[in-house]
RNA sequence: GGGCCCGUAGCUCAAGCGGAUAGAGCAUCGGAUUUCUAAUCCGAGGGUUGGGGGUUCGAUUCCCUCCGGGCCCA
């Protein structure tokens, strides 16, 4: 409602502005005042028009102020300070409509969106890193659904690539192991961190003796070709492990409709037809001399053209240097495409422009009969359709910003402008390790990682965070704390809160910080269940819950639940009439409680400027200013004890309200409530 | 060499398209509950927003420059 409310405000606004100045297309920012006393919006427009208009800026506020006249849904209009206009909405009036749960229609744009995550080399366990991306993702999703867009969840999974390869180098010829014995392993529990172990073994051999490096690279062609042993355990490990990818964040409640895979890019031909396309369309050229000779390179945007000889200007050979840098190669010398030729197909497949498809077959079933599906060659007859779709979105980490924005340009050079305009890469930042935390992993620290505020983890060194060890040390630590504070629970109740908080704490923590920030990675604050936490968060529900539970109310009775159903038939009655509302939310004594309201009615406000700026970290923000009020409303208002009952009555109504737009926001954070902490 | 990101309280982080007295959590210190039981609340101290310049009525935010750190490409 909020949201809605700002956005009929700005319409009125610009009409005015019309109307009275002449003035079209001002540029009417619209804030949220420093303090609740100020009102629900604030105005900084005088001040923009002062110069325009040769006025003061009071002198405009004032003006508009006057003349703006009644709008639906605002009680009034004041001057503040040297010029900002403060706006007061009608209390009673939102929060009426809140409690019914009204949320306008927003204009959801056509199409699906895809949205590609997690992606991890299946070749070990998933690290700390992976899960920054995974819950980023996941939340990403939820938020776009929550925003009315159908969504697919596609999981990429380079099981062609070196990684891969390092492994079954290192079960061979290392471990010596056959397929069988490899097979066995691989049916066991946590394979993942076998093949973690492994993987850090095969860096230390290859630095022995420079020769292995021959090794790696016979099985990587080995793996490329397909129909061999080789291929055969290459396929054997990164399918198991992509299993056990699935189960970790089946864990933290992650899904995924399909797992495209690199082995299909490659053996369906994919990179062929884009080729064929990149050729055509001169994206692509063929070097004949310079440092590329033999390489199929396409220029970066803007240095498309050398300059022209026809113009006269001979260009000089700094120039030349200097255009050759730009050039990105996607065909090697030697005929190999790089990552990012394939990437660039696979794109083209998203949009539905590269006139080919995989191979679908079921792969992965979540207990919630969801199927997962993954790519093959042959395929069965029916499956969902993937691919061509409007929009989509990449959670890659900031390392590889360079490599999309290669992809994104080859779209636009192809003359897909549309498609490249509606691809996003979701970039973040890495999860690194304090140096406290990675000597508490036993690595030794130089005086110069010491000074460091973090220290970046390495797969290949096998030093780093395994995401099924910090849930398990998160469940155990959230275990400690409710056997605690529920001995009278069986054993079962109590291992399933727990595993609630742990991941309440878990994606919070992932969710909390922006982007662009680095995250060094401490188990003392991973590990919090206090303040600014999930568990902070799930814990104010918690104590909305048990107002209702111990009162014997239901909180459906005061406002329509988050399924957004409008309550049953006695619920509507039972609601407070909007004259109620506006005794109980008049005058500057009820600015704490109106601040509670207030902050209720904004979640989709926050959910679409998520979105917007691909940040999800306004949301977690979000759960826990909403959850930081109502723990401060529950100490000062001892609800079930007060007396007038028709102020009773509207507290209930509080709750009931600020505990839906919490549950509502954490599940849209992936975060579920315990019944009871 | 080219490009991207970061630098805010002791620590970890916020701050909407440039807006009002730069906010939280943790830590420290001091308080609160015979109550919907504290994974909570209230209060205190703590800041030259890395330095310097510029644009602006107004800069943590935009531009330039320097310092420190990280990443990518070559």
């Amino acid at each position: 409602m909020y949201r809605y409310l700002e956005l009929r405000l700005v319409e009125h606004l610009r009409e005015f502005l019309q109307r009275t100045y002449g003035l079209e297309a001002v540029n009417i920012v619209v804030e949220q005042p420093p303090k609740i006393e100020f009102g629900e919006y604030a105005l900084p427009l005088a001040f923009e028009l002062a110069r325009k208009l040769r006025k003061a800026p009071r002198k405009i506020a004032e003006e508009i102020v006057a003349g703006i006249g009644a709008i639906p849904g605002f009680a009034k209009f004041e001057v503040a300070g040297a010029g900002y206009i403060n706006v007061r909405v009608n209390r009673a009036a939102l929060a009426a409509e809140v409690a019914v749960d009204r949320r306008p229609p927003d204009d959801i744009p056509a199409g699906k969106v895809l949205v590609e995550h997690s992606s991890i080399n299946p070749n070990k366990a998933a690290h700390i890193g992976h899960l920054r991306n995974a819950i980023l993702g996941d939340t990403f999703v939820r938020l776009l659904r929550f925003a009315g867009r159908e969504v697919d969840v596609q999981n990429y999974i380079d099981n062609t690539g070196v990684q891969v390869a390092d492994v079954v180098v290192g079960f061979m010829h290392i471990e010596k192991k056959s397929r069988a014995e490899i097979e066995a392993l691989a049916a066991g529990p946590r394979f993942d961190y076998v093949c973690w172990d492994v993987y850090a073994r095969v860096s230390h051999w290859y630095d022995e003796d420079k020769v292995h490096l021959q090794t790696r690279a016979a099985t990587l062609h080995a793996i490329e070709e397909g129909n061999n042993e080789t291929a055969a355990i290459a396929d054997l490990i990164s399918v198991a492990v992509l299993r056990r990818h699935l189960e970790t964040m089946e864990r933290l409640d992650i899904e995924y409709d399909f797992l495209p895979r690199e082995s299909e890019i490659l053996h369906l031909h994919f990179w062929d037809a884009a080729f064929t396309k990149l050729k055509d369309a001169g994206v692509l050229t063929f070097e004949d001399s310079g440092k590329n000779k033999g390489c199929w390179v396409m220029r970066r945007a803007g240095t498309a053209a050398k300059p022209s000889t026809a113009e006269g200007t001979e260009s000089t050979e700094e120039e030349e240097k200097l255009s050759e840098e730009d050039q990105k190669v996607i065909v090697r010398s030697n005929g190999t495409v790089g990552y990012v030729g394939k990437d660039i197909a696979y794109h083209m497949w998203k949009f539905g422009l590269l006139g080919r498809d995989f191979g679908y077959r079921k792969f992965f079933r979540y207990p919630n009969d969801h199927e997962c599906w993954i790519s093959t060659t042959h395929g069965e007859k029916d499956h969902p359709h993937f691919g061509d779709v409007a929009e989509i979105y990449n959670v890659i980490d900031a390392r590889q910003s360079e490599a999309q924005n290669t992809v994104i340009e080859a779209l636009r050079a192809l003359g897909h402008g549309e498609a490249a305009d509606r691809y996003t890469h979701f970039s973040y930042e890495m999860v690194a390790l304090t140096p406290r935390c990675a000597a508490e992993l036993g690595y030794t620290l130089s005086e110069e990682d010491k000074a460091r505020s973090w220290i970046e983890v390495s797969g290949r060194k096998g030093f780093g965070v395994k995401a099924d060890d910090l849930l398990d040390a998160l469940i155990a630590a959230a275990r400690g704390e409710v056997d605690g504070r529920h001995p009278e629970l069986r054993e079962e109740e109590r291992a399933g809160i727990a595993t609630q908080v742990a991941i309440g704490a878990l994606r919070y923590f992932m969710l909390k910080f922006t982007k662009p920030s680095v995250i060094a990675f401490d188990f003392k604050d991973a590990l919090s269940f206090e303040g600014d936490t999930g568990p902070y968060a799930q814990y104010a529900v918690v104590r909305a819950s048990n107002i209702f539970r111990k009162g014997g109310f239901d909180p459906a009775v005061f406002c329509a639940d988050a399924d957004g159903g409008a309550g049953s038939a006695s619920g509507s009655a039972a609601r407070i009439s909007a004259e109620a509302f506006a005794a109980y939310l008049t005058g500057e004594s009820s600015d704490d409680i109106w601040e509670l309201w207030l902050a209720a009615a904004k979640t989709s406000y926050i959910v679409a400027q998520c979105i917007a700026t691909t940040e999800p970290a306004y949301l977690a923000k979000h759960a826990f200013q909403l959850a930081q009020l109502f723990n401060a409303f529950y100490h000062r208002f001892p609800i079930l004890s007060e007396t007038d009952e028709g102020r009773k009555k509207f507290l209930l109504t509080t709750a009931a309200v600020v505990r839906r737009e919490l549950i509502r926001a954490l599940a849209t954070m992936g975060i579920s409530v315990p019944p009871v902490m």
